[in-house]
DNA sequence: ACGAATTACTGGCATATGCCACTAATCCCG
DNA sequence: CGGGATTAGTGGCATATGCCAGTAATTCGT
């Protein structure tokens, strides 16, 4: 049978990480009823504390619309509640309910064994420079970076398209 | 504005930095009609060399069943064919058609480009331990390895559920 | 050779994610 | 203050991915 072999393309290997750790986690989160994605989603949301839609896709390195897709499932479950806010009324503020709030404490001991259980067979040290790797990536600055190819001496384009 | 900030877990911190990545994969790859992430499966196929759709989906880690949805797009826009192989007709053997190992060629031109910015961009050395970081996650091994918290000196149970 | 077990997919349903067009609210400038 | 520009989300459409329930083909034990 063909083996996984490694794979000179970045993105690929990244995704195909991704696929293999998410049925990890998936599998540790199932008792709940979470998947590690809503979980990890509601984790951003307790630690932004009632941030807009845009302050959240902003920090999941999401786009915006498919932050509210992905929202939807956990609002029609009342497990996350969008209300305006009153200060703008184009923005909503997202926030855990009390069920949701019970349902990612509940989750959240399951995620630490697994967490754990990654950190030990991973080894410490490597979970910790992956890590490190990925949140460089995800950082706006790397993004930044790799649109622009080299800091142009003449000045830089200034109809350069934003980070999303 | 909330920027993104490391995260505790494994898990999200990897899918963070997908999506991050698949943006500018599928940035550079754009001009070809071809997503980052079907690039990535064209790749695959051409290296196995008309596999199965079940050692395809080994090899990238996948679903069969999410496979075989990958693939219809491809199919449909005639860049890959599904045969039946006549020697075990449940099975497909997939392969590139001629106008998907042009259309490959054409975006491996932009891929290698887009590659080469990753390279330089988050550093050589740095994008080779984030490869083999990667690949070691995505092997098979490592996923037995979660699953099988502690080698039980009583022996292992034999009911193990086996990998996908 | 026959039927049970296994294997390789397919189809349906659900979530994850992105792009684009559109709407509503707010901001800013003359 | 009024209207154009900008901002924040929503809805529709498309791909990415996974689970589960079939279905068809093959294998295996007797």
């Amino acid at each position: 049978m063909a083996e996984t072999v490694p794979h000179p393309c970045s993105n690929a290997a990244l995704r195909r990480a991704t696929r293999r750790l998410g049925q990890l986690y998936d599998d540790a989160l199932a008792p709940t009823g979470l998947k590690a994605t809503q979980f990890g989603l509601m984790g951003q949301i307790r630690l932004l504390d009632r941030p807009s839609m845009g302050e959240l896709a902003a920090a999941m390195v999401m786009d915006l619309s498919a932050l509210g897709h992905t929202l939807r499932p956990l609002a029609r479950d009342g497990l996350v509640a969008l209300v305006v806010d009153p200060r703008d009324r184009r923005s909503r503020r997202v926030a855990l309910t009390e069920a949701g709030e019970a349902r990612f404490r509940a989750a959240f001991r399951l995620w630490r064994e697994a967490q754990a259980r990654f950190e030990t067979t991973f080894g410490a040290e490597k979970a910790l420079l992956l890590r490190t790797l990925l949140d460089e990536i995800a950082a706006p600055p790397f993004a930044a970076a790799f649109r622009e190819p080299e800091p142009d001496p003449a000045g830089p384009d200034p109809d350069r398209r934003p980070g999303r």
